[in-house]
DNA sequence: TTATTTTTCGCAACCGTTCCCGCAACCGTT
DNA sequence: AACGGTTGCGGGAACGGTTGCGAAAAATAA
């Protein structure tokens, strides 16, 4: 295989490659119009595609930037992906994309990768709240942007947006409260993504706000997938507890969970409310639909995007944090 | 932003570029141990990061492949992206995504921009049967090899890989048929996706076995989304035609169909079978469960990476088609 | 006509790396 | 002492573009 350059085109036509590049890169102001139109038709019929890494190096600047993600189970992170890429086009930046799989030596593989392909910022979402945090600040420091979404991450100086898992998980606890619910399954996160504890303490708040006993049986670890939630929600409810509403930190393993109820006959809501954060178009597809608070994904990823902008266009640019609130919607599986 | 170079470790070391490339690289042959340390040791401490694109053109040869797909609501193509990379990754390869949402203008927007970033190899799975079968064949007799996957092309010579929806769809009918449905609505994929009349001639013949009177009103575009499934079910309904089954082209549509059945209290399965072909997990996680006939996309994925190894190792590969079993699964929602 | 400006193009350096080639030092052998 | 072989390293030409600068050519002005 052998890509024709603008050695070829030039060799061609009796031109110098300046003038090709030039022709090439639009330069009208630099190349007389006729020879413009020649050199593009001959680059045409010669099936001409410019070397983006030859451009890039000369240029000392390669227009794209890595996007690190999680995992790929949820439509979440796909849609976030989705909207940046929109976002990102408009200012001429292509994007690469890592996916982590929620480990965090693949994780640290990828921020390597995308270094070496001298990306000009990063969006990432981490799978460890701190496993990595050096080599995020190594990253910002050699000069590389970085803007986590959706998953929190301290002790790094860089921009930030998420929901706040806090007040969402407050809110949707407490509405379970007000709606009877008294024995609350809350299934956690796993400890190492740091929006578990803050969802914890939603639920822990809210139940306390009520003056409801708390009782650490009914605090259990999820996980992330639907298997993960299946079997922590049989785990459960071998014990012999009965839970009459189940909160989940996310919902793949809240799907999981419901699974499991109906199996055994459980009515929804009738016997067991279920709801949970972070939801997405999946929850409307279930039967009963779920009850979830959902990202707003499309502006996460806007606002995002914006300051991962501002900091490739300034790099003393303020470093934000911003909170979102979450759409929370009602829907069939609570009363 | 200043990155490291080889140049600046040669100086800080009093040695010349090549001994320090060389050390790098890892040629043991003809650097000392002691001095191949030393390199190594100030890299680190002065985080270098290698230029890809310096690399990637002085050798004349960039590593990475491309996967083209055309949408991500789906489950099915990222979980082949993680599985192709997992494959790609043993065999050194990076891979470039480049979604083309269903439109064959970015689709050929994302050819030339992997064209560009000379990726070896790409695998794609189309959005348009025939739109951008020239720049296909273009793309191939300039050396590139391309897989095609999940969704059938014709007329380009090249390897493929997908599952038989002609069988695949005939069965599904046939077990409808067999559990005593004789009204099914069939959810038709868009005409511009070849699998779609595959599915359609599967659905037909299986009625025609058994001497099943063909009602054009019965199939109707589903399209692909949730909301496109609903809406077309809803038409459907509002003609006054009662299904005692819904078959699907694709899982998300069907998924909307049921959606919409349910809000009638039609009951499934007694008032109204109900299955689709390409189903994920997401089958397994609505209530009630959804017969499907899912994709082998583990071995699908597999499949097509090493054909594209084949072909990216020799030019004169024979291109293969290759044609799996799709996995039937009965659940909850057929008798 | 000549002088001046403008247009159009070529020369050559450069981006960071690889890799071929050559050179020197050192080894053991004769 | 002369010789061939190995080892360790440096010099420099690529790879395919971009771009500042200068020069030739063309257009315009004097």
């Amino acid at each position: 295989m052998k890509y024709t350059t603008i050695i070829d085109i030039a060799k061609a036509l009796g031109l110098s490659k300046s003038t090709v590049s030039r022709a090439l890169s639009g330069d009208s102001h630099n190349v007389k119009p006729e020879t413009m139109r020649l050199i593009r038709e001959t680059a045409d019929r010669m099936g001409y595609q410019r070397n983006e890494m030859a451009v890039n190096l000369r240029r000392q600047s390669t227009r794209n930037v890595g996007i690190i993600i999680p995992e790929v189970v949820t439509s979440f992170f796909m849609n976030f992906i989705r909207q940046a890429q929109h976002e990102l086009r408009q200012h001429g930046y292509r994007i690469i994309i890592a996916v982590s799989d929620e480990d965090p030596a693949q994780e640290a593989d990828n921020l390597h990768m995308l270094a070496q392909c001298r990306v000009e910022g990063i969006l990432m979402s981490v799978c460890h709240k701190d496993r990595n945090v050096a080599l995020y600040r190594q990253t910002v420091a050699m000069g590389i942007p970085i803007v986590f979404f959706d998953r929190k991450v301290e002790g790094v100086e860089a921009s930030q947006v998420r929901i706040d898992d806090y007040l969402m998980s407050f809110f949707m606890v407490e509405a379970l409260i007000r709606s009877g619910c008294r024995h609350i399954l809350h299934l956690a996160g796993p400890d190492h993504i740091s929006n578990g504890y803050d969802r914890y303490r939603g639920y822990r708040d809210a139940l306390e706000k009520f003056a409801l006993p708390y009782d650490r049986r009914f605090v259990v670890n999820g996980g992330l997938s639907a298997d993960e939630g299946a079997a922590a929600t049989e785990a459960f409810l071998s014990q012999g507890l009965t839970p009459d509403a189940v909160f989940g930190f996310t919902e793949t393993a809240t799907l999981g969970a419901k699974t499991v109820l109906q199996r055994l006959n459980y009515r929804i809501p009738d016997d067991v409310s279920i709801c949970c954060i972070s939801g997405t178009t999946l929850c409307t597809l279930v039967h009963p639909t779920i009850t979830a608070v959902e990202q707003p994904v499309v502006k996460m990823a806007t606002i995002a995007c914006r300051l991962l902008l501002d900091q490739m266009a300034h790099a003393d640019a303020v470093k934000e944090s911003i909170v979102l609130r979450g759409d929370m919607t009602k829907r069939e599986s609570t009363r």
